[in-house]
RNA sequence: GCUCAGAUGGUGGAACUGGUAGACACGCAGGACUUAAAAUCCUGUUCCCGUAAACGGAGUGCGGGUUCGAUUCCCGCUCUGAGUACCA
């Protein structure tokens, strides 16, 4: 028979599901492996042709490790908590698990259609109330914890207050907020339960505090920081404005350095690494104090500011430097105009300047303030601080161009040395002090570390290393400074104000959080009459009728799109446990994730996340490893192609329905118009296809090249407005899944982005019939012979053995399939049937085509099923092995001719037998080289 | 602006450690089969000169360098894509 790709996948599919065949085992001798794809938020638009591309070479992964002998966990699941399922609930009114449920069932069938390995067993899907349980359970083990310093790790809140009880809080170094009380034993025995409770939640490592978090009204939510581009919303696009509320957040800055010196020992893409280590932000430097300066006149205006709300007013401002060497050019001091201090520092005189200031940077948005870097604006408080080094009187002014979020909020401006205060001086008319011999700072500011120090006191004369260690040692011997690290990293918000998600185990007495019972989870998610606010602004969970804790309210805002998928590949190794989030056994032996792979969008959200609530669960005793993805790789996004018709527009500028070919646009008046990239192939347009797709080109004409109409081309992202979306059902009915898995391959590097072009399938699809051929007689009757086979056919076998091992142990899976279609031009030209290389050479294809692989295996004689597991066919490099090589002969580095010889042969000889002969001769024209190369069994180069 | 990635025929791409650039496939052209078309098969296909072949010249974004030899290494530049953005 012909090959019936629709009969075979079709068989195997159901096959492999009657038969589990990819359950994993976790009671095994053998090695493990875990190849993890990220799980999909399953969208109602179903799956577009780039979306498979990570889950293929994941799935040629997972199939070659099976192969090879390992016990492989290759699972799949759904990130099914998000925002469009909401969207579409208050749109329609339908739950938004009806719609998930739904959605989820599409993506299932699609997936399954492809052929995917993946053990569905173990399906996880985050907004199952037996997975969110879990996500629960692990937002309460945060709670219970703080981070000792000391320790370099959470420890139990319990282990804390044994400490306060018996030493107060003198000695603990904890990561936690900036305004902890200071208290011995007694003190804080003797504090009341809320204020003890109030104490601790600043230590815990999932607390609630007001913070500034960008809110999207149109959306009705939170966002975090990776879901806003440019002051709007990722998802929608909406306008984002900031906004303080009370929120949950994670401390995750307590892992910063954890997190930054991980990067080191996984591998990673390196981009992908340099964006966490951007994320993260490590500076290190020097925090300073600068004391105030302080005028009578002052106090006055102080004791009538009712704003400070402080009788001691501040003794100094704390600024956070990464060159202290450079103190000595402080001229001024700049503070953001949010800046606790501003109203204290203010003087009369300068009142009107400051408000008018602030109000107008508040009337700015933050996209404003992003984009007009340029223009230097400030006012002066009218106040002056000491530099508390050669107490020279410092002016303090305020200006946007500080960031009330990074380091104190206030900086130290050094004109000389810092481009954006040499504009700010200038502007001002602020001196600029030069303090670096070499420097050059006629036009703009000078950055140099190289040089001597001048006007600099006790430092003149060092160097960069010897100036910064000796201003430290000096700021901290006079208690006015020290070394500090600091991290741009901001601990992330946790929580939305939304329906469709994970409910947070908390409700409130007093005003105070409190977890519920660990036998109380899961707390699910109530049903409500409309996925809106309520009508006093509360989230759509104060709508629940009854939903409190005995009389206690819970939390009404639900966790973030990021919680579920923060632990998920935990679950995968023992998905159905319900005691725990997964057993300490399945644990130990499945450990991490070998290789992970998606996509790169995930750098500073999921990926960073997930390494943090790792390291927690590592700090209590339930992860193992410190990095939970050994090794990852960023499949590369596939882009739209789009292909274009083209309009011609009358003299009278309107358009007709007369469409011009491509190649003869230039000689008209025309307007593009995208054309359904389905209806058109190799870009040649599918006249009646075209004349069908819309009633008003029933009538059109055409004006063509070589009776032809060519379509134009252009890459855009794929989308359904563009008519570019490629959908792979249609091309699996077409071509079938397992031409469809090579073409994906074939298409480029796995990590390169790339457009989506349809045009070379029919190249893949010919190489598998061609496949299917080598096992078929001329009147497709299966025939294979068992003869020996000739030196040439174990030459291409073990070729491709070799070629495809490699390829895949470097992800390099285009070039196998490459590989793949010269082996069987070769085969098929030396007309081998024989079973002991056809026979191998279907287990080498079955991980990129594996439902052929099945068949060609059964009808080979072999039981159903098993070449899952057959063994991986052994390299034997004698094979390959040459007598002779057509060793190249270049002259002067140019390839003129080859000349085979012998490869034992030694290159002195070699030099001998290249320079006798004829060829050589005759290039040689008389005259004598000069030299002569010879690499044995690669190149003879003859200088001339 | 900064950081990173990339640039190879008409197209997707290959060349893994400095050693025959353009494998493999698409497309295109010509041919076979066919009444015809589709399908299939065969041949050719980097560019230039040349009727063709032999032969010759150029050639991996641009300009230099190192080397017997560079798509590969080094320096400078151009362009494209991604990330990031007043981070003190």
């Amino acid at each position: 028979m012909d090959y019936q790709f629709k009969d075979i996948e079709k068989k195997w599919q159901q096959f492999w599901a009657d038969n589990n065949t990819f359950k994993a085992e976790n009671n095994t001798n053998k090695p493990k492996y875990y190849v993890l794809d990220m799980f999909p938020y399953p969208s109602g638009a179903g799956l577009h042709v780039g979306h498979p591309l990570g889950y293929i070479a994941s799935d040629i992964f997972a199939r070659y490790k099976r192969n090879k002998g390992f016990n492989v966990l290759h699972p799949m699941g759904y990130d099914s908590f998000g925002l469009p399922a909401e969207q579409y609930a208050i749109q329609t009114g339908q739950h938004p698990s009806v719609t998930t449920e739904a959605n989820i069932n599409t993506y299932r069938r699609q997936l399954d259609q492809i052929g995917f390995s993946f053990d569905w067993s173990r399906e996880v899907r985050t907004s199952s109330p037996d997975y969110y349980k879990w996500t629960q359970w692990i937002f309460m083990q945060l709670f219970n914890s703080w981070y000792n310093k000391d320790a370099d790790k959470a420890e139990s809140i319990d282990k804390l207050v044994a400490y306060f009880e018996t030493k107060g809080s003198a000695g603990i170094n904890a990561v936690c907020d900036e305004d902890t009380l200071v208290f011995d034993a007694d003190e804080w025995k003797a504090l009341p339960e809320k204020i003890q409770q109030q104490e601790l939640l600043k230590y815990r490592l999932t607390y609630l505090r007001e913070s500034t978090v960008n809110w999207c009204a149109a959306l009705g939510t939170v966002l975090a920081n990776d879901e806003v581009k440019d002051g709007f919303s990722e998802r929608g696009g909406y306008p984002v404005e900031q906004k303080k509320m009370m929120q949950w957040s994670m401390r995750i800055t307590a892992y910063a350095e954890r997190l930054l010196q991980g990067l080191d020992t996984i591998d990673w893409p390196e981009p992908l690494k340099e964006m966490q280590r951007n994320w993260i932000g490590k500076s290190v430097g020097a925090s300073v104090k600068f004391p105030l300066e302080r005028a009578e006149s002052e106090d006055l205006s102080r004791e009538n500011d009712p704003t400070t709300g402080s009788s001691h007013p501040a003794p100094y401002i704390e600024v956070f430097t990464t060159r202290v060497d450079t103190i000595f050019g402080v001229s001024f001091l700049v503070i953001a105009p949010e800046h606790e201090l501003v109203a204290e520092l203010t003087t009369p005189e300068q009142k009107a300047d400051i408000d008018a200031y602030i109000a107008q940077t508040k009337k700015k948005s933050e996209l404003d303030r992003m984009a007009d870097t340029k223009t230097v604006s400030g006012a002066f408080t009218g106040s002056y601080v000491k530099n508390p080094l050669n107490g020279e009187k410092i002016p303090v002014w305020i200006a946007d161009y500080v960031l009330a979020g990074y380091g104190t909020g206030a900086v130290m401006a050094v004109p000389s040395g810092d481009q954006r205060d040499y504009l700010f001086a200038k502007h001002f008319d602020l001196p600029i002090i030069p303090i670096i011999d070499i420097q050059n700072i006629e036009t703009e500011a000078d950055p140099t570390k190289e040089g001597k120090y001048i006007n600099s006191d006790f430092i003149n004369g060092l160097s960069y290393k010897e100036a910064t260690a000796a201003v430290v040692a000096k700021l901290e011997e006079i208690g006015l400074g020290k070394a500090k690290v600091n991290f741009r990293m901001r601990d992330a918000i946790f929580g939305r104000q939304r329906y469709w998600g994970e409910p947070v185990p908390v409700y409130f007495k007093d005003g105070l959080p409190q977890l519920i019972e660990e036998s109380e989870l899961p707390l699910l998610l109530p049903e409500i009459d409309k996925y809106l606010p309520t009508e006093t602004g509360e989230p759509p969970l104060g709508r629940a009728t009854g939903w409190n804790y005995n009389g206690n309210e819970y939390e009404l805002s639900t966790m973030p799109g990021w919680a579920g998928s923060s632990w998920y590949w935990y679950r995968y190794m023992d998905a159905d446990n319900n005691t725990e989030f997964a057993s300490e056994k399945a644990i130990e032996y499945w450990k991490d994730v070998d290789l992970y792979i998606g996509g790169s969008e995930h750098a500073t959200g999921h990926l960073l996340y997930s390494r943090f609530w790792n390291k927690f669960l590592k700090d209590i005793g339930k992860a193992i490893e410190e990095e939970p993805f050994k090794k990852l790789i960023n499949q590369g996004m596939i882009q739209g192609r789009s292909n274009f018709v083209y309009r011609l527009i009358d003299e009278e500028g309107r358009g007709t329905n007369t469409f011009i070919s491509h190649g003869l646009i230039k000689d008209h008046k025309t307007s593009p118009l995208h054309v359904d990239v389905n209806i058109v192939e190799n870009d040649i347009l599918n006249i009646n296809k075209f004349k069908a797709w819309r009633e008003d080109f029933a009538d059109a004409e055409f004006s063509l090249e070589n009776g032809k109409y060519i379509c134009g081309v252009e890459v855009e992202k794929m989308s359904k407005s563009k008519f570019n979306v490629v959908n792979p059902d249609d091309l699996i009915e077409r071509y079938g899944a397992d031409t469809l898995r090579m073409y994906e391959m074939f298409l480029g590097p796995l990590e390169q982005s790339k457009p989506w072009n349809t045009n070379g399938i029919e190249g893949v699809f010919k190489f598998l019939r061609k496949f299917w051929r080598l096992f078929h007689d001329a009147n497709w009757n299966f025939s294979i012979s068992n003869e020996a086979p000739t030196k040439a056919e174990l030459k291409a076998l073990h070729k491709i053995i070799k070629k495809v091992e490699d390829d895949i142990e470097r992800f390099s899976f285009n070039t196998s399939v490459s590989s793949f279609m010269i082996a069987v031009n070769e085969l098929t030209d030396l007309k081998c049937n024989k079973r002991a290389i056809l026979e191998n050479l279907v287990i080498v294809l079955a991980p990129y085509a594996p439902h052929i692989a099945e068949e060609l295996w059964s009808l080979l004689g072999n039981p159903a099923g098993s070449i899952s597991t057959a063994a991986y066919p052994k390299f034997q490099p004698e094979y390959l092995v040459e007598d002779d090589f057509a060793y190249p002969i270049s002259f002067n580095g140019k390839v003129r001719t080859n000349i085979s010889l012998p490869l034992t042969m030694e290159p002195a000889d070699v030099e001998a037998a290249v320079l006798a002969h004829a060829d050589v001769q005759k290039h040689l024209d008389g005259k004598a080289p000069k030299k002569v190369i010879v690499v044995k069994g690669r190149i003879v180069n003859v200088v001339v």
